[in-house]
DNA sequence: ACGAGGTCCTGCGAGC
DNA sequence: TGCTCGCAGGACCTCG
């Protein structure tokens, strides 16, 4: 679920929430989600423990504790992250995974409908060697035109799959991947070793600019998502192709076209601004 | 090196 | 109304 702009959005929210809090008393709803560590660790680590910070990597959020351990959430398809008062109702307490008291009669609560979503716990070490796998920060001041290309190339990959890569490109999903390739007039069925350096420019601009705008309307909400405090993202009525299959494109008014060709995931395009060849 | 496809899960809407 | 099927913001794996 959540890309780049719903999880810097959840972030930004959590943080003054979070940050010099400790972690009284944690519990975990669902053992399978946990990854690398055993649960009993996990929480024998958590109990007690306090937040130093609150951090954005790519798609996942980085709880940093005082311990210098890191957990690691990563949301995948259906995860939230909230912080809540009061007693939740029956159905927003089916899903929850992780909560922990945090002080003031509050909960911070990681849930996750599917389950998707992971746990881990990374000390130092360990952050450093799985930050290390995953690619450069799309809106970071020091990234460009060259470390875009330079990221990007080198595949017969398509295109979309390429930029959806984590390991080239932290923090773009399926819905930002499909707005910046329209945006930038690119079929994402193009190999990437075959995009010359005036689409490069386009799609660096593009992508950096959906994600921009992602993270100004609070996020994208197309089923799950919300906000640490339950609201909806904005995006969903900025998108031009994502979900719109069938209806005129923006540009042109030739219907929007969907195809599972790439990756099996859903990519919607408007093959006459794209130059997509549809034979 | 690449693509295809299965896997982890649950819920929802379309279609019969 | 009630069933089955396919699909869903992701990422990891194996196989050919």
């Amino acid at each position: 679920m959540p890309e780049l702009p719903e999880v810097e959005t959840l972030v930004r929210e959590l943080r003054p929430q979070l940050v010099r809090r400790s972690l009284t008393t944690v519990r975990l709803h669902h053992r399978d989600v946990v990854r690398g560590v055993s649960a009993t660790h996990l929480l024998r680590v958590l109990e007690g423990n306090r937040v130093r910070a609150v951090q954005r990597r790519a798609k996942h959020v980085v709880i940093t504790l005082t311990s210098g351990d890191r957990l690691v959430i990563q949301l995948r398809m259906t995860g939230s992250l909230l912080v809540h008062g009061r007693a939740l109702d029956a159905e927003r307490r089916r899903h929850v995974v992780l909560e922990a008291a945090i002080g003031r009669g509050r909960w911070f609560v990681f849930r996750d409908v599917r389950r998707l979503g992971t746990l881990q716990l990374l000390d130092e070490q360990a952050w450093a060697a799985y930050t290390a796998r995953i690619g450069p920060e799309p809106l970071d001041a020091g990234f460009d035109l060259n470390a875009f290309v330079q990221c990007m190339s080198g595949t017969r990959q398509a295109v979309k799959k390429a930029l959806m890569d984590q390991r080239r490109l932290g923090g773009v999903g399926n819905i930002y991947a499909n707005e910046a390739l329209f945006r930038a007039r690119i079929d994402p069925s193009r190999p990437a070793d075959r995009i010359d350096r005036r689409a490069w420019r386009r799609l660096f601009r593009e992508v950096r600019a959906v994600l921009r705008e992602g993270i100004s309307a609070g996020g994208t909400t197309v089923r799950d998502y919300r906000t640490s405090t339950g609201a909806t993202g904005s995006y969903q009525h900025v998108l031009r192709v994502y979900g719109r299959p069938g209806e005129p494109c923006v540009r042109c008014r030739t219907a929007l076209v969907t195809t599972h060709a790439i990756d099996g995931r859903a990519t919607t395009f408007c093959w006459r601004c794209q130059g997509v060849d549809v034979r």
